[in-house]
DNA sequence: TTGTACGCGTTATCAG
DNA sequence: CTGATAACGCGTACAA
């Protein structure tokens, strides 16, 4: 049997209290003590049996998700997700609360931040934009001692803040890579839609996929990004504008999170027919869309396991411990049709 | 708080004991109390603490992965997996001990699975080849009461054995789509080279594969499938064959599950260059031929994930609980340079 | 067919 | 600063 805390005890000539604190890494320990204890962990091999400290705790692990309030069907399936964990996750005294965000307000997220108390949470995983007043509040967050990491929008890397979420520049770098590859022999003009340019994502993959394209494909010219700003009127008009400025369009890539819009009204332009579409993130629409045949490639991050890595992370850092890497990293994925 | 075993057994008004064994669905109880307690379970709300559940039962789980002695890159692969799990585990009480098989062995393999015991297994994932032998000895070790997933090459599927792995013939359509998107307007040959046409896995990737390019793409052929048995020297003479009887050869399949020695091969054949290559899962070789272009896409299914939901589902086989399908189901991964 | 009592390996709460 | 001791929610002998 493997050793335990009693084990531990005898070997280091304390109590098990004292284990409890030296393992927990408690105040109020004498150093000498401390390093008995440890001393004692390295000889007889001791391991936390982590089963009976979470039933030990009295009470679920509880970390929660602040998300924007709206925000497309991308944003639906990660909620879906979170609701699909909490059923499974209440059996294993996990509970992931959703708190809603408003996104166009930074002092209100700012705010609903400092009602956190490490009371009701663990830890939390944050879905916000890259607000001066949202970074510090995130800041106050953490000093209370509640676990924290940035969701699918990043927050500027600075604070050693985890980050869960893909690289968006290699996302971009792989659309446009698909891109060109699916263009083959052709020549001709790439039109860009998102549905801002601010957010960091968009620039980021912009950027990636600027940069295959630059280097590898001279035949190939990128237009300017053009905001959708999730309006629909708007973007039929900035589809109808480009195609009549420029004749020779052959691509395009829709690099915000809901290409619902975009898709709709490409499947109506029927000047579109013929050219490559990629777009990102797997919804209903473009999945609907991939098996039409209507876009050609999705670039896509999983929303579940996006949900399920911010919790695994968020509870290895309640438990001190670390993660696998390999299961941690979100993959860049490709969806054409047959991989659906 | 949640209600616990005590307050069913009190609400049902039967003792802990009972409450235990109707739970757990054991002998031995009359069907009226049965009933009552599971109203009591509905009355309630009850929902089993599996932490707890899993602490009491004074041992952890034993998931075995059978797995064949030798076998490749992607083997390899696995099994780190499996041995990373294996220290992460030990904390959540779950062991996943590896047991040899010889792939070339039927009989071997149905005595290693005849010594497995429920007193040392609570599960197995188990790779083997499909002959009557194996899958008699599979059936005996599920009436020992050992519960057992077929892992990444099938079992027929008649008998509702649980398989954790990608769907293939979905692969080899991927493999097929990719294939014809970067070939564009490219006419031509395909030639498609596997270690054995015998493995299902290997028939039913060219089924996919065949099965798109017959439909879309007249203008590419496909010609039949050249077996390695994964010798250098005669995967070379049959790419040197190949490539002299057919002049115009576009493209090939690598569609077995070890690529490295095409691939080598492939890199000294100049004549090679600029086709389009594709091949199965992501390991060294392919990883670095992607890198440097040598090959175009690498059809793949995450031996971590299969790993770890191998483990999943055989824990909740054990706990009789059902999964997140969504969670589960193995994806068929596309990967390209810019996507590693 | 049913119930009692104890144990699992931790954590938390006291008292000293 | 340290130690006893009682939980935590469930499983499992063993008794009845």
């Amino acid at each position: 049997m493997r050793p335990t805390t009693k084990d531990l005890a005898k070997a280091a000539g304390v109590s098990l209290a004292t284990v409890d604190r030296v393992l927990n890494g408690r105040a109020g320990v004498r150093q000498k003590t401390v390093d008995a204890v440890n001393e004692a962990i390295e000889e007889i091999g001791f391991e936390r049996n982590q089963v009976a400290a979470t039933l030990a705790r009295q009470r679920a692990y509880r970390f929660g998700f602040a998300l924007p309030r709206a925000g497309g069907d991308f944003l639906d399936e990660i909620t879906a997700r979170i609701r699909e964990f909490e059923r499974a996750g209440r059996a294993e005294m996990i509970e992931t609360p959703i708190l809603h965000l408003d996104d166009k307000d930074p002092h209100g997220i700012a705010r609903a931040l400092a009602r956190l108390s490490p009371e009701t949470h663990d830890g939390i995983a944050i879905m916000a934009p890259e607000t001066p007043q949202v970074r510090d509040a995130i800041g106050r967050v953490r000093e209370r001692g509640i676990h924290t990491i940035a969701f699918v929008s990043n927050q500027p890397e600075e604070e050693g803040l985890d980050f869960v979420g893909i690289d968006n520049r290699a996302a971009g770098a792989t659309a446009g890579r698909l891109m060109a590859r699916f263009l083959g022999p052709a020549r001709g003009t790439i039109a860009v839609l998102a549905e801002t340019i601010q957010a960091r994502s968009s620039l980021e993959r912009r950027l990636g996929f600027d940069a295959v394209l630059n280097a590898d494909y001279p035949g190939l010219r990128t237009l300017p990004t053009l905001e959708t700003h999730g309006d629909a009127g708007r973007a039929q008009q900035i589809l109808y504008n480009v195609l009549a400025a420029h004749g020779d369009v052959v691509g395009l890539y829709f690099m915000g999170a809901d290409a619902r819009i975009p898709i709709e009204i490409a499947r109506d332009l029927s000047a579109l027919a013929g050219r490559v579409l990629i777009a990102h993130e797997r919804t209903t629409a473009t999945e609907h869309a991939l098996r039409r045949g209507e876009i050609d490639a999705v670039v896509h991050q999983d929303p579940g396991h996006l949900v399920r890595s911010a919790i695994r992370i968020l509870r290895a850092k309640c438990e001190n411990r670390s993660t696998l890497a390999s299961q941690e990293r979100i993959r860049t994925e490709i969806l054409i049709a047959e991989n659906l």
